[in-house]
DNA sequence: CCAACAGTTGAACAACTATTCAACCGTAAA
DNA sequence: TTTACGGTTGAATAGTTGTTCAACTGTTGG
């Protein structure tokens, strides 16, 4: 049998187990890495403020004065989002004189939102 | 002008606003309550554990303690994270016996990491 | 009935996260 | 150069969240 690394884990106190079911369940499910940038993904898109700059920007580009003021939140709390969100690669900015202007980085994440909008709406 | 919710908000320090920008962006932004849906939606994603469990039992059925063991984790924790799972209505279960066997809901949330998966591997 | 097991639950604790506050940097206008 | 503003940042704080632990429920088999 081929040791993997599931053996190093906390020990499950099961007597009635399947084997074949878990065996089956560890092919098709991806690596921790891939887990872990999955959840890390959706971790982002789990905060409304940041759902809130999304929808914002969503159209044409920003300044965080503008955002700042449409979200009825300080310019502070906005960069700190907006941060998190360019290091997340999900917007991206453009500088002019001296204010920062924020869009989408792409399409990739408006179809995502729109299909969870869906599930939403059930 | 037509005042609206945001006028209670912690007011923003801007001199250079865009006024029209503003309105425009706030025109194609959801009310408040979607956005926390929407949020929280994406909040129950954002977890390692969860998004492993939705993997595991994503083709076949499968019982607490079979999960613990397919993920490496006692059954206590994977119950409390069930729970979270079953409260959003992305798992439905089937009681048998001493057993209890969790499965996807629906495909939409399958369709969804499926795009997520693709816009991580860029 | 009783013992054993599958699963759930609440409290406690540790780790994390969002907002606030104050200080800071860079640009532009005076 | 100086002042004022847009934006960023780090530390601090309050709120949230995941896992552990122990106790519990309910079902099965002896």
């Amino acid at each position: 049998m081929i040791k993997d690394t599931y053996d190093i884990a906390p020990e499950c106190e099961c007597h009635e187990m399947h084997e074949e079911v878990v065996t089956r369940s560890r092919e098709h499910t991806p690596e921790d890495t891939v887990l872990y940038e999955l959840s890390d993904f959706f971790k982002v898109l789990g905060d409304s403020t940041r759902m809130g700059i999304l929808f914002a920007i969503d159209g044409e580009p920003m300044c965080v004065c503008d955002i700042s003021e449409a979200l009825g939140m300080t310019k502070s709390a906005v960069s700190h989002q907006l941060k998190i969100l360019r290091q997340n690669k999900l917007v991206k900015y453009n500088k002019v004189g001296k204010n920062v202007y924020y869009e989408l980085s792409d399409d990739h994440v408006r179809d995502i939102i729109e299909k969870a909008l869906e599930h939403i709406k059930e």
